[in-house]
RNA sequence: GGCGCUAUCGUCUAGGGGUUAGGACGUGAGAUUCUCAAUCUUAAAACCCGGGUUCAAUUCCCGGUAGCGCUACCA
């Protein structure tokens, strides 16, 4: 079991190219590179893998780092591959002068040449592959520009095996693989050749990375050979597709692939680390509420599914909803302190600055009735608005009562609220008491209260809330509910 | 097209030669409560198809189908 019990002390690599926002697959292996360093004591290692330089941004770099910042998840090493192109030219060259890999020098084609590519001509670029040296180094002398390519063995029938600790044995026909690109025509180092130069020169020993790499591996294989190192130990991830099926792409399906979006969203780590990791793994048992602690303990590769894992989002609602149901979960789990502090920021943008003791009384009212931590807005407006929004006041009538009653149930508050203590249980005894004299339930009795103290039916707690709000503003949202309700006597 | 990978409720998954195929989210119904929420109970809901192997296959093997990935001088 190498999970159980590695050889050595791992050491993974978090790859990501800088080529947009951190979207949720990469975040996804992000976190199960670093449950499984944490989990067997190993080094999380951070590597930016920015060898192509058309489509790598200074803000994307940023959005990386902010995304996995608020993850909260630590690393131990951190490299930027553009600032290793010694390394990888090196290494290239020393490929090149061992026979191992050869100069093309056709031009470089979009990719959509499928004559080619159906007569198998993409295998071997015929032509090129076979260039004696001599007229190879005059062509290159002359300024000519090339690519630099593996010459991958033909003909000899070599198998090209590795066992990946999800997908278990594989094997490929090298004859199937076909003569890929090290160096581009402008000298930088591929994709292939810079992530297995690195991966060799830092000594990982562990690739866990998505299964789009599962094929790419073979090459990876051969590039280790070359370089004359031991290749690491590879697990794929099953991939994180779309409710249509396809790979989560930011083109196709923009800002709810970004970690961003669910950020601003309120979603809280925890939470946002626990349902990703439930995407492709499971613990084996029942469990689907876990801390980092629990996961760190649980993470294994055994515990690696297989099959792409659908993570749904619409239009109308890009969140999971188990994503959600998850939020929801361990925001009942925070203590209440902790909670306020992570809901403040998203008040202070609805621009409500209550004080710390009214942050910390209204949050317990609340906790139970939001699932992203922004509907802590919506929620809890009532208790910082001076002046209530405007509702309709018939929603001050009780079932089976009408305006009179509804005014008499208010008239009555009043006179009752205006002698009692302002904690719960007084309230509950003053109300309820009140309910009796005017011959109601308590359900018909509390229900103009309740929206002429919140402006709503649906709100928290009435005893508790109106502790919080105090008597001078009960009493004066009280009166004016009273007079909202003359137009309908 | 070639090569590779995958296939259990709508979704995330557990399981595994003989099971009432388990859990969770979501959905429906009910209970409880001052409303809402939370909580509890409960219902509906799945082994892609066809062949083998076997006393017995959803599970193992083969084929098919479908989906995904790779097939770029992207990563």
């Amino acid at each position: 079991m190498p999970d159980s019990t590695p050889a050595k002390t791992p050491r993974v690599r978090f790859a990501p190219s800088p080529t947009g926002f951190l979207h949720v697959g990469s975040a996804r292996t992000f976190i199960l590179n670093w449950l499984y360093a944490r989990h067997n004591h190993g080094t999380m290692v951070l590597r930016l893998d920015d060898t192509d330089v058309e489509r790598n941004t200074e803000a994307s770099v940023q959005s990386i780092f902010e995304g996995l910042r608020w993850l909260g998840l630590s690393w131990d090493e951190e490299y930027k591959q553009s600032e290793r192109l010694d390394l990888h030219r090196q290494k290239a060259e020393d490929l090149f002068a061992k026979g191992l890999a050869y100069r093309d020098f056709t031009p470089a084609h979009s990719g959509d040449d499928e004559k080619s590519s159906a007569q198998g001509a993409w295998l071997s670029n015929p032509g090129m592959r076979e260039l004696s040296r001599e007229e190879s180094d005059r062509r290159a002398a002359a300024g000519e520009p090339f690519a630099l390519r593996y010459r991958v063995p033909r003909g000899e029938g070599r198998t090209l095996r590795f066992v990946d600790s999800v997908y278990g044995a594989q094997s490929k026909l090298a004859d199937e693989v076909e003569d890929f690109a090290l160096l581009r025509s402008d000298g930088m180092p591929t994709y292939h050749l810079a992530s297995c130069v690195d991966d060799a020169d830092l000594r990982i020993s562990h690739i866990v990375r998505g299964q789009d790499h599962l094929t790419n591996t073979f090459k990876h294989l051969l590039i280790f050979e070359a370089l004359e190192s031991e290749p690491p130990q590879f697990a794929h991830l099953p991939l994180l597709v779309a409710p249509d099926g396809a790979k989560l792409s930011k083109r196709k399906h923009g800002p709810v692939v970004s970690v961003t979006t669910y950020r601003d969203a309120g979603f809280l780590p925890q939470a946002f680390v626990n349902f990703l990791c439930l995407l492709g793994w499971s613990p084996k048992d029942d469990r689907e509420f876990l801390s980092l602690d629990e996961l760190t303990a649980a993470f294994t590769l055994e515990g690696v599914n297989r099959a792409n894992a659908v993570i749904n989002f619409t239009e109308e609602d890009p969140f999971d909803p188990k994503a959600v149901w998850l939020n929801a979960e361990h925001i009942r789990a925070l203590p209440v302190d902790e909670l306020s502090r992570s809901i403040k920021p998203f008040w202070e943008q609805a621009g409500f600055h209550p004080l710390p003791e009214k942050l910390l009384a209204v949050t317990p009212l609340i906790r139970e009735r939001i699932k992203l931590l922004r509907d802590a807005v919506s929620a809890a407006d009532f208790f910082f608005l001076e002046e209530l929004a405007p509702y309709d006041p018939a929603e001050l009538i009780p079932k089976n009562g009408d305006a009179a009653l509804a005014c008499r149930v208010l008239q009555h508050a009043q006179a009752v609220l205006a002698t009692t203590t302002f904690d719960h249980d007084s309230l509950d005894q003053a109300l309820r008491a009140a309910a009796l004299h005017l011959g109601l339930k308590a359900g018909q009795a509390f229900q103009p209260i309740r929206v002429a103290v919140c402006g709503r039916k649906n709100a928290p707690p009435l005893f508790e809330t109106m502790v919080v709000l105090g008597r001078e503003l009960c009493l004066a949202r009280i009166r004016k509910a009273e007079e909202n309700l003359q137009s309908l006597i």
